[in-house]
DNA sequence: CGTGTAAGGAATTCTGACACG
DNA sequence: CGTGTAAGGAATTCTGACACG
């Protein structure tokens, strides 16, 4: 489940190279909660491979000029969609034993 | 082919966290051309999670007593072999018409 | 051989703030 | 709102070297 993808391993320099975004852009991403780098002991960013592509997908809707609470907003539906599958499929599985 | 595993975005003090060899340490089996970091244009050394990985069987060896030649050697042959294994399997699938 | 350490310099990252709009 | 920038400090990384063994 937790792979190479989503361990939290680059710094916010590498993240700078690999997206194009500044790194003003990528704090400021993180101050309006679009994005979740952890941190080290001493404060240091680092991001995963999940976090760099989740950076591109921001820096497309940005040039579409999508503010960033919108932004925000759509990740928050997607995920609600996504949970709410899962629930149903829980329970079609559940009561239909449909699995094995 | 190239993927997460294989792409260079890891500092070397986080290799250090993640394997629990010192700066030195990984450092010194680059010179002793056990592993090969990418560098920056201002020369800090990338790792991949492979060169993690790979650190981290080093490490194991180096605690058997193996010195950093030989696990060199090691390495060589392993790959030597893999090289063959890969030439015989298309001279057999050429010949044979095995694959599709 | 393999690793520790002190040394000095250069680049990185952090935060809070002012600026523009 | 989103991003640039200058500011000062703290931690990172680099190389070459001496040390021990």
């Amino acid at each position: 489940m937790s792979s190479y993808k989503d361990k939290k391993v680059i710094s916010i320099g590498t993240v700078n190279e690999l997206t194009g975004l500044t790194l003003r852009q990528i704090r400021y991403y993180e101050e309006r909660e679009l994005i979740f780098p952890e941190r080290t002991k001493r404060g240091t960013r680092k991001y995963s491979f999940a976090d760099v592509e989740l950076l591109m997908k921001i820096a497309d809707k940005r040039e579409e000029g999508v503010q960033t609470y919108e932004i925000k907003e759509d990740m928050l539906h997607e995920n609600k969609e996504r949970v709410i599958e899962h629930m149903l499929r829980g329970q079609l599985n559940a009561h239909f034993r449909l699995n094995k």
